[in-house]
DNA sequence: ACCTGAACACCGTTCAAGT
DNA sequence: ACCTGAACACCGTTCAAGT
C-alpha cells in the first residue's frame, strides 16, 4: 500500500509552512514521505501541478463562505469581505501568496470557484457585462494575491537597500516614515481593495439604491 | 581589458529577448560574454541584482516622459498614460514583466523614479495624503507589472486546462467566449487601469474642477 | 499499480588561486 | 582589477526496470 496524492499535497503544505517555498523541492518532499523523488510523478504530473493542488487546499476554507450578498445592492461589502477572506487564507500559510501566484484554476478548483463567484456577483448584482465582470474578477484576484506575495516576501529587503531608496526618492522616504507600525500591511491591503471596489462602483451602472 | 557591467546587462537583455527568462542562466550569459560563470560575480553581486539592472534598462524609456500633468486636475489622464507607457516598456522585452516583478527599486532606479513621480502626483495633484499616495502608487505598479506577467505568460495555458475551466465554471466560460480576439489584452489592461484610476478619484478629496 | 536506480541536463554561488 | 578552476549543494524530469 503506497502513498496517496492527498497525502503528498498535505505533506508538501507542512514542509512549506516549516521551511518556505524556496526550500520545497520534490526531493525533500519525497524524503519526507519515505520514497524516491521520481515516485512523486506517479501522483502528480509536475511541480506546478503540486503547487496548484496546494493552492486548492489553501483556498478551500473560502468555499463555504462564497454565498453571494443577501441584498444585491450590498455587493461592495460582499466583495471587500471575500477579498479579505482570500487574503487571510493565503496568509495562513508561509509563502501562500507565491504558491497561488500563477496557479491553474483547473487544478486549484477552490480558487476557480472564488473567481467564478466574483464574476457572477459583478455581473448579476453590480450589473457589469460578463466580459467586464470577468476582467474585474481577474483584477481582484491578481491584486489580492500580488499584495500577499509582497507582504510575505518583505523579509528580504535589506536595510541598506531601503536606505538607498530613501536617499534617492524623498517623497517615498516621507511616505515610508508615515507608514511605520505593524498595522500598515493591513491598512495598505484595505486601501488597495477599496480602490478597486470604488473603481468597480464607478464603472457599474447606477443602482436604484443609490 | 575585461567586460563591463553595462555590457553584462545588455547582453543579458539580448539573451532574454532571444530565449526568455527561464533560459537565462549565469552560465549561458557568461558563455555569451566569453568568460566563466564566476567572473560575473565581479560585476554583479547576484542574479537578482542582474535582473534589477535589466529592469532599470527596460524601464529607462519612461524617465524622459515623467513630467507631471501640466494641469493638476488632469492627473487621471496623466496616470493612465504613465501606466500605459510602463506597460509598453515591459511588453517591449520578452518576459519583461517577470523580470520587473520583485525588482529592488534601489537598483531598478528608473522604476523607482516612476514610483516616486506617481507618489508626487497622487499627493500634490490628486490631494491624497502621502501614505495613501504611496499605497496608491504601489498598487498601480503592482497591477501594471502583474497584468504584464500574465499577458506574457499565457502561452503555456494548455487547451485541456482551458476546457476544464470552461466546463467547471459556466460564467467564466461565457465571459471567455466574449473575450476572444487579439484586442482583449489591451482592453483588459485599460479596464484594470481605469478601475484603479476611478477608485483613486473616488478616494481623493473633491477638486474645484469637478 | 506503484516505486526504484540511474541518469540527463542543468542551476546559483563560493573561494582559493592565477595574471 | 579581473578572471579561472574546481567544487558545493543542489534542482526538475525522464525512463527502463523492478515488484
Amino acid at each position: 500500500m503506497g502513498i496517496e496524492r492527498d497525502q503528498v499535497v498535505r505533506t508538501a503544505l507542512r514542509l512549506l509552512d516549516e521551511n518556505g517555498l524556496e526550500k520545497l523541492s520534490l526531493r525533500r518532499l519525497a524524503g519526507e514521505l519515505g520514497v524516491q523523488a521520481p515516485a512523486l510523478y506517479w501522483h502528480v504530473p509536475s511541480k506546478r501541478a503540486l503547487l496548484d493542488h496546494m493552492t486548492d487546499v489553501i483556498v478551500a476554507p473560502l468555499v463555504p463562505e462564497l454565498a453571494g450578498p443577501s441584498d444585491p445592492a450590498a455587493w461592495p461589502d460582499w466583495l471587500r469581505r471575500t477579498a479579505g477572506l482570500l487574503h487571510e487564507a493565503l496568509l495562513a500559510h508561509r509563502d501562500g501568496g507565491a504558491v497561488a501566484l500563477g496557479a491553474g484554476l483547473h487544478r486549484a478548483v477552490a480558487l476557480g470557484a472564488v473567481a467564478e463567484r466574483i464574476v457572477e456577483v459583478l455581473h448579476e448584482a453590480a450589473g457589469l457585462d460578463l466580459a467586464d465582470a470577468s476582467r474585474g474578477a481577474g483584477t481582484v484576484l491578481q491584486l489580492v494575491i500580488g499584495r500577499t506575495v509582497e507582504e510575505q516576501a518583505l523579509t528580504d529587503v535589506t536595510p541598506e537597500a531601503l536606505a538607498e531608496v530613501r536617499s534617492r526618492f524623498p517623497s517615498m522616504a516621507a511616505a515610508l516614515a508615515l507608514r511605520q507600525g505593524p498595522d500598515d500591511d493591513a491598512a495598505s491591503f484595505r486601501f488597495a481593495v477599496d480602490l478597486l471596489v470604488e473603481g468597480l462602483r464607478a464603472v457599474a451602472p447606477p443602482d436604484r439604491a443609490d
